[in-house]
RNA sequence: GGCAGGUUGCCCGAGCGGCCAAUGGGAGCGGACUGUAAAUCCGUCGGCUUUGCCUUCGAAGGUUCGAAUCCUUCACCUGCCA
């Protein structure tokens, strides 16, 4: 595998370079050679999310440059739990813990190369952590930890007032062990991680230098946020979920359809592997023509391909044109209709009793989450059904309604569609 | 262990015996305007067999015709002292 010399101007440009260590160390490094490097994925949930596909991808990037990748899991750290600003985090059981590092392994896994000569390493940092006794800990990292730098770092220093455990605060000890072991026993020279992980970056660059005499590089990625700085994930249920089973790939893909206008240069850059001439030709038509939606389209197609697939992916941009195509919905056939909506979601129900009213089957196909939910939306002219509004709430669909005689188009507002399958 | 303050709906945060399903802000949801964008305006925002009923204000008891509001105990959080 041959080192790609652009690799570090490349990942400037597409602004994945929020902080860094010294960057023309780093860049020296990476033109002599494989470097290899680690990025850590936390089990905090069944399920990784938007921020650590950033990881994920710009762990591509590098092996893709030549570069060898250790995937970290964090079955040690999972078990203590990051410090961040809203508070102390619930402890998860060991079970809980050895569950999701399982299931977030074999998320990561698709992403990297296990083969050739920068094979990628999957690592969980439990295995040399859960031994470890509490003397040695103390003395040989512990050590290397001045308080009264871990007591400056704005997370610690935005939790002094509300309160932070002893269990958190020293989590910045337990990644930089993790740094320091790859560094020891695989030559690991580079972590990166997210912004937020800044302190955690360099407390493992400082203890490979205190404890080993090493040198060794960190960069962190840029927190992804919306147009007005707030954070993404809002929609349905919290954070944008790559577990199909969390958020289907329908969800996902209308996620980057739907991504604001400002935002849509940078997540092609942060998200998608387009070269840099093709991204700017698309910005550049976005530009000139931002009501045609290209960039989201682009954005939309490309992400929701690397993380679902590129079959799945077809089947949805198929559903959202037959949902979103603006024509009239009777002429679609049973087939096309029930294979966009079963993408969108659906309820089924049992054709030979009398319908269920429109409320109802709001609440049955999930549109809305309760029946007052759903009362409320046809009072508010929310609810349509076939793409007619819906007045009264009571309302039965009957025979005439079924389009191609099974299926009944719902919808909550502006763009959220499921069908009900009447047999 | 002592003293003080706190625990309210998704989040922040008012309420301090009846007018409380509970002020206000944010998020969310719907409508209008649009381009499945942003901004803006309006509405909505516990549940139900919905002009009324039911269950909520850390937990359990109690006082009262009536409690989120008063009392007791417990749990947890924060600060000061030991």
């Amino acid at each position: 595998m041959s080192i790609d010399p652009t690799l570090l101007d490349d990942l400037e440009w597409r602004g994945l370079i929020a902080h860094s260590t010294d960057l023309d160390a780093l860049r020296e490094a990476l033109a002599g050679g494989s470097v290899r490097f680690y990025v850590g994925f936390d089990p905090t949930a069944p399920s990784l999310h938007m921020g650590n596909l950033v990881q994920i991808l710009t762990a591509k990037r590098l092996q893709d440059a030549g570069h060898t990748p250790y995937a970290l899991v964090g079955g040690a750290t999972g078990m203590i739990g990051d410090p961040k600003e809203s508070g102390e985090r619930t402890l998860n059981s060991l079970d809980t813990v050895k569950e999701w590092v399982e299931r977030v392994r074999r998320q990561i896994e698709p992403f990297l190369s296990f083969e050739g000569a920068n094979a990628a390493t999957m690592v969980n940092n439990y295995d040399w952590t859960a031994s470890l006794s509490t003397i040695d800990f103390l003395r040989d990292v512990g050590k290397h930890f001045p308080v009264n730098r871990m007591l400056s770092r704005d997370v610690v220093r935005s939790r002094l007032d509300a309160g932070i455990s002893y269990t958190e605060f020293s989590y910045v000890l337990l990644q930089s062990l993790d740094f320091l072991n790859l560094y020891r026993d695989h030559g690991v020279v580079l972590q990166f991680g997210g912004s937020d992980q800044w302190g955690n970056l360099t407390g493992g660059v400082e203890l490979i230098r205190r404890a080993a005499g090493g040198k060794a590089h960190a960069f962190a990625t840029p927190l992804v946020t919306k147009a007005d700085g707030t954070k993404y994930g809002k929609t349905e249920g919290g954070a944008l979920w790559l577990d199909a089973e969390m958020m289907s790939p329908y969800a996902f893909y209308q996620f980057w359809l739907n991504v604001e206008d400002e935002k849509v240069g940078e997540l092609l850059r942060i998200f998608t592997f387009l070269p840099r001439a093709e991204i700017e030709e698309i910005e550049a038509e976005h530009a000139e023509k931002p009501f045609l939606r290209a960039g989201q389209r682009a954005l939309a197609e490309h992400v929701t391909t690397l993380v679902h697939g590129p079959e799945e992916t077809e089947r949805i941009k198929a559903a959202s044109a037959a949902l979103f195509g603006g024509g009239d919905l009777a002429t679609l056939s049973a087939a096309t209709l029930g294979a966009a909506l079963r993408e969108a979601g659906s309820a089924s129900v049992d054709g030979d009793e009398d319908l269920p009213a429109v409320v109802d089957l709001l609440v049955a196909t999930g549109l809305a989450k309760s029946k007052g939910d759903a009362r409320r939306t046809v009072a508010e002219g929310g609810a349509y059904l076939n793409n007619a509004r819906v007045e009264d709430p009571d309302h039965v669909p009957g025979p005439d309604d079924l389009i191609d005689g099974t299926w009944l188009v719902l919808r909550r507002g502006k763009k959220n569609f499921a069908g009900v399958e009447v047999r």
